[in-house]
Order: structure tokens, then C-alpha cells, then sequence
DNA sequence: AGCACGCCGACT
DNA sequence: GTCGGCGTGCTC
């Protein structure tokens, strides 16, 4: 009999399999695919996983190298993952091993052997189970850890099980061993063993529409269709999740959940715990290596019936999968920026179709994609309406400040908003989307001002720590004392950041306290969560921060919100900036308020007559995206066209474009897929490297990749593009 | 991406 | 005389 080839997928940003000859003496059967293999590469060696057996390959076989060793001694990826990953693959036209590789925990990545998901512990030897405990009256901690263990069926314990009731008590352990009475062992992982009494547990009373919704998933759990659960902020979504959870895990399968970023983890995890007995993973950046794998691991053998994890976790194995969620859909953090650039939640539908299982995408702001495919049919549109417990939704009102004497930012009317709300004794939250304290240093004297080397951007100040700041490369420089042109002494910074608007609200509000929510102020870990918590101790009254403030978390105590500069997102670089201005004052607006204290929302901007920001506040969220899909329709832009953006950055400034225009010219000039560009990226120099961009559109996904299938593989044999990182991203999501 | 080969400047 | 700079080419 032949031997068979191995077709291998090796980590290297080269699209393609690789082939390989069978390990000797390795029998036939443990070739599963799946399973890891130790290959030689070029010079070097790197771990690959079998994809696939063939009777032969297109290789000569002079040069078909041996498989060094097989790794794992049952596949790590079933079928249905591989095939997924091959989709994946295909369709964002990513390299196979760097697909593959991304799929798996870092360890396993690496090629180190799986961890055992057994536990040390400690098992009674036969003369230990046969030892009358009360014998050992004066040693009264080893009497205690002897009876311990004979009251436990198996007369084995797992050690941290032992240390948690005992206290550490290594010295005790070790006295009983050598009387001969305690050894060592391992302790096999607990059977998924499902009690489907605990997952009756009823949670809080679904009102209708939340019933409706589930029933409206219930009623088909045994196939796929794909649902957008679009419920205001507040009506309870996570409440929908939970029960469906529940049912999903106590028909004995396993739910997926997809979360944005970690920082929404933990607290969704104890809400889930609270609720489900089943065991569950956890799988973010924020784990150990070691703990990440544990997780995983349980996951694909089944062990834990509920996975909670962003974007990479949609492609955590999961043996019995029933059901995928994915929370925040309109989030970008769903989409992977560097890299294999995945939609997390596109790839989450894929899943659940190729699967056979519902996908429940939720959001109080859904992405226009999203709304096409419920409008259209291809989802089935889910609506919460209402804010549970009756709280009424939020006010919002534009300030036109065109006239304003700002003070830090902030306008005489929402200043004086502010006084009113804290003597009241509600909280105030201001929202300012920029960390630092002023984006700008100038010079009074000859107008120098301060400029990133790498990047064509200037330096944010952060007074507190005495730096000039690039927030686009990290670079750091010592904040300037005297002008590095002139000589002046006279540096000013221009324009608000969080920290300047603290200071200044120290001295509008002294006496007052104030919690300052950024990236910068919660850099070390866990002090987000002590922030947060002393903000819902009412330690602090006047909240202000970024982003950051907008995600997940809840402050009922605030009655006002100011959205202090909303026109630096209306007018961004893209057409998407208008979507995500709107979804942001909507998370913003949803942070506050409860029912007997309805939250206020005060907008500052310098163009009160933009239309689509007109009909955010007047006619609310769903009919804003109506019209934003009408101008996306008119203009033929997505969601109701398709793209893809070949990205090419070097250090010489002209190798982009030459290899850009190469590309161009390798294209079959295709009629119905049209080529923008090459232009710069919006910023065309970044961390010492110029970038240019060409953007491909068609008004079909199927067109559009076909053409890529066709033009990508055949630019790697450019000669410029060795001269130059490229990338393709196909459906970008930002433009630069 | 790695890794090695290859052909030109400042140094123990 | 070499160490090492990064251009170029290859990986079953």
C-alpha cells in the first residue's frame, strides 16, 4: 500500500498546504486530521496540523519532506472546525496555517504538548481507608484530613478541594504519607454530568416582550436560523440569553457566547453563573497561557456546557453546540485589526449555519448590516422595546455652541445644567472621547507645534505624567519647557482632553468628587472595577471619560449626560462615521436614568442642522438607521455593496504605490468589480511607515470573491511586493 | 514570518 | 583580514 500525503497547514503567511511524507513507524490511524504535527520547514522546524490525507501530491517526490512526530494522540479539531477554518480562510483570503494557528490556544500554537485537565490530589491507600482516624487524638489536623477523605466515595480528593477545607496543609499531607496511608494521584475532570434539576432555577420574570423573544428562538432550537435581538438599552437582553442558555444546556448541548471585549466579561460570567449549574469556560486575552488552554480544552471535550469569550473563542471546538450569541453585535472590537482580520460575528452566522444551530446577534444599536438582513428577511427581527422596570428612556437635546465661551469644553447652558443636577444630589456624566490633556502643544510665539516623528500626527500632552504623547505609534517624549524652534517660553495647549476637563471641574466643582474613566486612569488591573464600584457607593458625583464609560456598565444615579465634542465623530474620515457617532450617543444615553429618575442627554455641536443627527433625536435609533440605509442604498455603499481593502505600507514612500498599481494591473479588469485607488491611507505615515490603500467594491458578495479568489493568490509573485507589508481586508471596517 | 545566502563598510 | 548591515529568495 502507498504511503499516503500529508497535507499540512504551517504556520507561515503563505497560502497554501503544505505536503509531507508519514512519520515512520507511526500506524496509519493516529494520521487523523486534526491532530498536530512537528514538521521540517525550510531551514527550521514548526508545528502544523493536518488538514487532510491524499493519494498524491503535485510536489515531485524527491522533495516531499518526512512529518517529524505526530503530537497529539487524538485530533484537536474535529472535521466540522477544519472545514470552518478552510472557510474562513477562503472567504477573508488569509493564509490556512495562519488561520489554523489563530484558532488555536498559544500553547498548543507552539507545539507543546495539551495539559492533562486532571488535578493532583490525594487518594487512601489501603491501610489508610482501613485506619480508625480517631487513633491519631494528638495529631488532631491529620485525624481531621484522614476522615475527610474516607467520607468521600472514591477516597480521593483533588488537592486545591483539600487545601480549600483544610487550609494549606502540605506538612500534614506529607505526615500521613509516610505513614503510608496517603498517596499522591491524579484526579480525572468531572463528568458534564448535567443536573437538570439546578437549571429549572427560574430567573426573574420575563415580561412579554423578552417571552416573545425567546419563544420566538425556542421554537426552533434544532436548526439554524439566525435572529438580531435589537432591545433598547436597559430592556433586558442578557435576560433573553440567560434563559435561552438555560434551555440550550439542559437539551444537553452547549451555548457559545461572544462578547466585544474582557472588560464585559466578568460581571456577564457571574450573572451566568448565578443562574447556570452547568461548568463553563472563559476564554480572553486577559487569562494566563496555561488558564486559556484549560478552558479551551474543557470546551472541546464537552466538559463545559457554556463558552463566554471575544472574537477568537468563535472558534473554540465545541462538540455539542446548540446555540451561538453574540452580545454587542455592532461592536468593532468584533472585528480582529491586525492580522487574520475576522468578523467574529460574521463568522459566528457562518458557524451556525454550517452547524445547524440558531445565532442570536443582540444590540440596543444594531450594525446597518445587521438591519439589512432583518429587513430583508435573512434574520428574524427581535424587538425590546421597553427598559425593564419601567424606566423611561432618556432625553436628548442638542446644544448648538457655535457661540459658546466654552470653559474646558463645556458650555455656559450645560455648566449650569451640571450645578443644577449636583445640588439635586444625582450623579452627572460628561463624555469626552479624547484621553490626555490636550491633543495640541503650540508655541504663543512662532506657531511650532508639537509633531509625532513616525507619524503624520501630532502629540497629545498628558500634564500628569510630563509627556508629549503619540496615541497613534506610542512614541513618548518629555514634555517640552522651552520651544524647540524659537526658544519662547510661551507653549500652550490647545483643545480639551479628559484630563484638562478634570482639572477644570475640580476647580468649577471643588469639594465635589470626581471619577475620571480612561484608558490612562484604569491602566492598572482592576482598578476599573474599584472605580466603578465606589461610583455606585456614590463616592463620586460628576463622572467623565471616554469610550470606556459607554460599554455595558450602568450608573442609575445619573441624571444628566454631556456629550461634549460629537463633531469631530460626525465628520470623520469615512462614511461609517456618522453609524458610529449615533451608536455611541445611544450607549452613552443608556448609561443613565432609572424609573422614578428619567436621565437627560445634552449633545454640544457646532452643526445642529445635521440631518441624520437630527433624526437620531427626534425619531430615535431605528428610524436614524432607516436613513442611513437609504443614503447608503443611493450612494451604493455597504451594506448594499462589497468590499475589500488591499492595504501595502513600507518605509520608502513609493513601494506602496508601486505595488498597488502592480496589483491593479494584475487584476482581469473585471466590469463589475470596481478598483478605487490607489490613494494614502487617511494617515498616510504611521510609526515610520507610509501606507496606501486600494479599495475594491461589487455589488455582490459572490462577485467580489470570486474576483479575490482569482487576484489575491497572485500577488505574492509581484515583484514589488516583496518591497512592501500588504494585507487584504475583506469587508474593511475602518479606513485606515 | 523566519532564516540563510550574499555582497559591501568599520573594527577587535 | 573579519563582523555585520539589510536586499533577495525560499519554504512541501
Amino acid at each position: 500500500m502507498p504511503e499516503p500525503i500529508l497535507r499540512v497547514a504551517v504556520p507561515a503567511p503563505l497560502r497554501a498546504l503544505f505536503d509531507y511524507l508519514p512519520p515512520r513507524g507511526v500506524v496509519r490511524r493516529r494520521l487523523l486530521p486534526g491532530v498536530r504535527l512537528r514538521v521540517p520547514f525550510g531551514r527550521s522546524e514548526r508545528c502544523g496540523v493536518l488538514i487532510e490525507l491524499a493519494a498524491e501530491s503535485e510536489i515531485e517526490g524527491r522533495r516531499l519532506k518526512r512529518v517529524l512526530a505526530v503530537i497529539d494522540q487524538a485530533p484537536l479539531l474535529a472535521n466540522a472546525d477544519i472545514d470552518f477554518l478552510r472557510w474562513a480562510s477562503r472567504y477573508y483570503q488569509h493564509p490556512i496555517g495562519e488561520v489554523v494557528s489563530n484558532a488555536l490556544p498559544v500553547r498548543l500554537r507552539r507545539g507543546e504538548p495539551a495539559l492533562a485537565l486532571d488535578r493532583a490530589g490525594w487518594r487512601l491507600t489501603a491501610a489508610g481507608a482501613a485506619q480508625d482516624y480517631r487513633s491519631l487524638r494528638r495529631a488532631p489536623r491529620q485525624a481531621a484530613l484522614l476522615r475527610m477523605l474516607q467520607r468521600t466515595p472514591q477516597g480521593a480528593l483533588p488537592q486545591d478541594q483539600i487545601y480549600l477545607q483544610q487550609g494549606s496543609c502540605r506538612p500534614v499531607l506529607r505526615a500521613l504519607q509516610q505513614k503510608g496511608w496517603l498517596a499522591p494521584c491524579r484526579i480525572a475532570p468531572a463528568e458534564a454530568a448535567v443536573r437538570t434539576d439546578d437549571l429549572q432555577q427560574e430567573g426573574p420574570l420575563l415580561n412579554p416582550e423578552q417571552q416573545a423573544a425567546l419563544a420566538a428562538v425556542m421554537q426552533r432550537l434544532d436548526g439554524f436560523d439566525a435572529y438580531l435581538l435589537d432591545g433598547v438599552t436597559g430592556s433586558g437582553k442578557t435576560e433573553v440569553y440567560l434563559s435561552l442558555a438555560q434551555k440550550v444546556i439542559a437539551l444537553g448541548r452547549q451555548a457559545l457566547v461572544l462578547v466585544p471585549e474582557i472588560g464585559l466579561t466578568p460581571q456577564l460570567m457571574r450573572r451566568f453563573r448565578r443562574r447556570l449549574a452547568a461548568p463553563m469556560s472563559v476564554l480572553h486575552s486577559g487569562l494566563s497561557d496555561a488558564e486559556r488552554e484549560l478552558g479551551w480544552q474543557q470546551a472541546r471535550q464537552g466538559l463545559s456546557r457554556l463558552v463566554l469569550g471575544t472574537r477568537s473563542a468563535v472558534f473554540a471546538p465545541l462538540p455539542d453546540l446548540g446555540l451561538i450569541i453574540v452580545d454587542e453585535e455592532h461592536d468593532l472590537s468584533l472585528k480582529q485589526q491586525d492580522g487574520f482580520r475576522f468578523s467574529a460575528r460574521d463568522l459566528a452566522v457562518v458557524r451556525a449555519q454550517r452547524h445547524g444551530c440558531p445565532v442570536l446577534l443582540g444590540s440596543a444599536t444594531p450594525s446597518l448590516e445587521s438591519i439589512r438582513n432583518a429587513r430583508e428577511g435573512r434574520y428574524r427581527h427581535l424587538r425590546l422595546m421597553r427598559r425593564a422596570g419601567g424606566a423611561a428612556p432618556p432625553r436628548l437635546d442638542l446644544l448648538d455652541i457655535r457661540s459658546a465661551r466654552l470653559e474646558a469644553g463645556v458650555s455656559p447652558p450645560l455648566m449650569s445644567l451640571v450645578t443644577q443636577r449636583l445640588e439635586a444630589g444625582d450623579q452627572v456624566l460628561l463624555f469626552l472621547n479624547r484621553r490626555g490633556y490636550a491633543p495640541v502643544l503650540t508655541c504663543h510665539d512662532c506657531g511650532w507645534v508639537a509633531q509625532c516623528r513616525r507619524c503624520d500626527a501630532r502629540m497629545t500632552l498628558h500634564l500628569a505624567s510630563q509627556l508629549l504623547w503619540c496615541h497613534h505609534c506610542g512614541a513618548q517624549c518629555p514634555m517640552h519647557r522651552l520651544c524647540p524652534d524659537c526658544g519662547g517660553e510661551r507653549l500652550r495647549p490647545l483643545g480639551q482632553g479628559t484630563e484638562r476637563l478634570e482639572e477644570a471641574l475640580h476647580s468649577c466643582f471643588p469639594g465635589v468628587g470626581i471619577a475620571r474613566i480612561d484608558r490612562d486612569s484604569t491602566r492598572r488591573k482592576g482598578s476599573f472595577e474599584r472605580l466603578l464600584n465606589a461610583i455606585r457607593n456614590g463616592e463620586y458625583r460628576l463622572l467623565l471619560g471616554t469610550q470606556m464609560l459607554a460599554k455595558g456598565h450602568h450608573f442609575p444615579d445619573v441624571t444628566l449626560v454631556g456629550i461634549l465634542d460629537v463633531d469631530q465623530g460626525l465628520y470623520g474620515a469615512d462614511y461609517r462615521s456618522a453609524e458610529r457617532m449615533a451608536q455611541l450617543i445611544v450607549q452613552v444615553a443608556g448609561r443613565a436614568g432609572r424609573a422614578e429618575k428619567p436621565g437627560r442627554v445634552v449633545i454640544q455641536t457646532r452643526h445642529p442642522e445635521h440631518p441624520l443627527l437630527h433624526k437620531l433625536l427626534r425619531s430615535g435609533f431605528a428610524a436614524f438607521a432607516e436613513e442611513a440605509l437609504r443614503e447608503r442604498r443611493e450612494s451604493e455603499l455597504p451594506p448594499y455593496s462589497f468590499q475589500a481593502l488591499l492595504r501595502a505600507e513600507a518605509q520608502r514612500q513609493d513601494a506602496p504605490l508601486e505595488f498597488l498599481q502592480q496589483a491593479v494591473q494584475a487584476a482581469a479588469s473585471p466590469a463589475e468589480v470596481e478598483l478605487w485607488g490607489p490613494v494614502p491611507a487617511p494617515m498616510e505615515r504611521r510609526a515610520g511607515r507610509y501606507r496606501t490603500h486600494l479599495l475594491l467594491q461589487a455589488k455582490s458578495r459572490s462577485v467580489l470573491q470570486s474576483f479575490l479568489a482569482g487576484w489575491v493568490p497572485r500577488l505574492p509573485a509581484l515583484k514589488s511586493a516583496q518591497r512592501v507589508r500588504w494585507s487584504i481586508d475583506v469587508d474593511p471596517q475602518e479606513m485606515f
